[in-house]
DNA sequence: TCCTTTTTAAGAATTTTTCTTATATTGAGT
DNA sequence: ACTCAATATAAGAAAAATTCTTAAAAAGGA
């Protein structure tokens, strides 16, 4: 018997895989175990936890393989890397959504839009979670000057 | 003669001062420095460029009292850390803005909101510094969690 | 000024991240 | 399915980033 959450990952991997084959990403079995990790968990876990998860399937997976792994998909808009600047966590969930980041213990936390896709958000939904100290926006992205490098060399 | 950009930095270590003894964090030369270095650039320095230049006032320096400082002063809401998770950068600018994020190189540019202190930007200001791959909005603060535990060890 | 508490420098240690090399795997073209 | 070139991987080493330990120094209140 297939439960609905089982086919709700398998959908998962699949559109994954598609979307690996889109950015010109290898579909490797350490790829989608690590994907499916990362989609399993609600808890934006760290490189470490990833690892250790992915190793219980893959006794021999490296670490090394789960940072560049990671990196790529966060590269390819496959997965987001947030949390504070010395402690990487990773969300595979792509939809619209905040984070609420503990400074003290790393905890990163869900925040869903109140209303559309734009941003937008509620003191109350915030609040929720914990003392805000201060909010932070970055735009990821390449700049004008990294895609003039890379188009000098390619000319 | 004093300058006019002189006496701003003199007005702003003034009130970095204020702030500090009202965060409880004591006034050191070290601190000041840190701050100094921080306030006179607009390039969101990394903990390495802090270092180098402090250093030149004050050879002595350690870089681990640039991390701790850094990290101290982040806590107390006197600068901010952005950038990359693995590339942090400080930004003692406290005026509400946000920031373009090269995953390429790792550059920090600063987007002023258009309208009102309330987040808001347009694509144009974002654009103009190149492509936008993501928008990474977090909360930075305590979170319940935490501040029962550290009400639970007081009590 | 004295005293307690906090901060610091120095260097070691730890943690995190990246690199190197040889081998293995993927996917495109048969 | 088979071959081959390009890419990805494991393993271990290396580098980079961050934190810890200790003794000495400095800050700020009494």
């Amino acid at each position: 018997m297939q439960t609905h959450s089982q086919n709700d990952m398998n959908e998962r991997v699949d559109s994954f895989k598609k979307l690996c084959r889109k950015c010109a990403l290898r579909v490797t079995n350490q790829r989608v175990e690590i994907f499916r990790a990362l989609a399993q968990s609600k808890e934006h876990p760290s490189v470490e936890k990833v690892f250790q998860c992915v190793r219980q399937k893959m006794p021999n997976i490296s670490l090394d393989t789960v940072y560049r792994t990671l990196s790529s998909m966060e590269e390819a808009g496959v997965v987001f890397r947030v949390g504070l600047s010395n402690r990487a966590r990773f969300d595979a969930d792509l939809t619209p959504h905040y984070h609420f980041v503990c400074m003290e213990c790393g905890e990163v936390y869900d925040i869903f839009p109140a209303f559309g896709k734009e941003p937008f958000w509620t003191a109350e939904q915030v609040k929720e979670f914990g003392e805000v100290k201060n909010v932070n926006l970055q735009f990821h992205g390449i700049c004008n000057r990294c895609s003039k490098a890379a188009n000098d060399v390619k000319n």
